[in-house]
DNA sequence: GGAATACTTGACCGATCGGTCTACATCGGG
DNA sequence: CCCGATGTAGACCGATCGGTCAAGTATTCC
């Protein structure tokens, strides 16, 4: 019942493509409805106010990105590949967004966070929420990798985590000096991390 | 010749605090004035602009912190313990910070970076410009440790770079899951990206 | 003691902000 | 075929945005 559009998932790519490429409060809710070709009343026919469109927007994002994380972490895959396969995923993504956008746009978990980490808490626990969905993909190739002998054995979390902050921190750099090549470093100083004893196999 | 004023100064302090523990966009010039208790006239005689009172804010603020860096990367000081410091500097000023304003605020030129890297080159150039600072300081001591034997020799510049990026993923981190403590594993996650092979001398 | 300079004050500006509202178009189900 | 539900359209709102300006006050130099 009742007529149906596409007009919501519009949004959500537009709202998600301005707001990585630029910041959320330097996107107004205009901008992100011209983008989308949709009229303000139906914008706020789908969401409540324009933080809430953030929230569905990177939830929505991560919903699509999911099938790419399940694949490059797929047990089938050895582990420090899996690893690897994700460094270049991010490179890949960066270098992508470089080239789409003429610049850097960094991770946009960190971007977002970074400017509403203080003013939004929902805004916040859902980036620390992707955070730690990323860790446990790292979590989880690491232990597979340490049961292999392929890493020396140790608290999984902790390096985990180690390997998520560098990327993010690699990210950063990229996005500040606007160079994507910045990136290249980031696999050489992940294994540097890891302590790889072994070359990998396949 | 003229009258004098400490409002110039008062201006720098107060549009640094609001930046750092909210955001550049959702921090008004008003509101700025209103913290440094000076009027709106006054601020646009002292600044173009707010995106130069930004600038000018980074600037004077690293002005300050300089000599805090001087003194825990002195040469007197064994390399491997500068950076020990370093860490502590890092864990000390976010922990302040939390306290402070109830929540983890983060690295301030990474939120700036992330909310206005790809919007204003100036702003992306002198955020550019600090972390190359900070990289340099590491430099330095990674070349004295290497020149002692304290850790293997090899580019400095690239381990400088490991480094750093790794401190700000830590510090991003910290302010998702707005929690100072996740920091603690900063210095130990450095140590392990060093490859330290004596225990620290002195 | 001017005169020039440096700073303060507060009213004011147009633009834009996020958000509301009402009338209307379009659909599916009974 | 019509009714109720869903989505569209766009005028409209008060608040706030960054920024301007003209007039006034303090200070120092000559």
């Amino acid at each position: 019942m009742g007529r149906t559009s596409d007009a919501r998932e519009r949004l959500l790519e537009a709202a998600f493509d301005l707001i990585w490429t630029n910041s959320y409060g330097s996107v107004g809710v205009d901008q992100i409805c011209d983008k989308a070709g949709v009229k303000k009343g139906s914008f706020y026919h789908f969401f409540p106010s324009k933080a809430d469109l953030a929230l569905a927007t990177f939830e929505d994002q991560w919903a699509k990105r999911r099938p790419d994380f399940d694949a490059m972490f797929s047990p089938v895959v050895p582990p420090l590949e899996r690893i690897d396969r994700w460094c270049a995923f991010i490179v890949g993504i960066q270098r992508d967004m470089a080239k789409r956008f003429g610049q850097v746009c960094g991770c946009p978990f960190v971007n977002l966070a970074s400017e509403l980490g203080t003013r939004d808490e929902r805004l916040r626990d859902k980036m620390a929420e992707f955070f730690a969905r990323g860790q446990r993909y790292l979590r989880s190739a690491l232990r597979d990798a340490m049961d292999a002998r392929l890493i020396p054995a140790e608290d999984p979390a902790r390096l985990a985590r180690m390997l998520h902050a560098l990327s993010l921190g690699y990210q950063v750099h990229a996005k500040v000096e606007n160079d994507a090549s910045r990136l290249d470093g980031l696999a050489s100083a992940v294994r540097r991390l890891l302590d790889v004893r072994e070359t990998i196999a396949d």
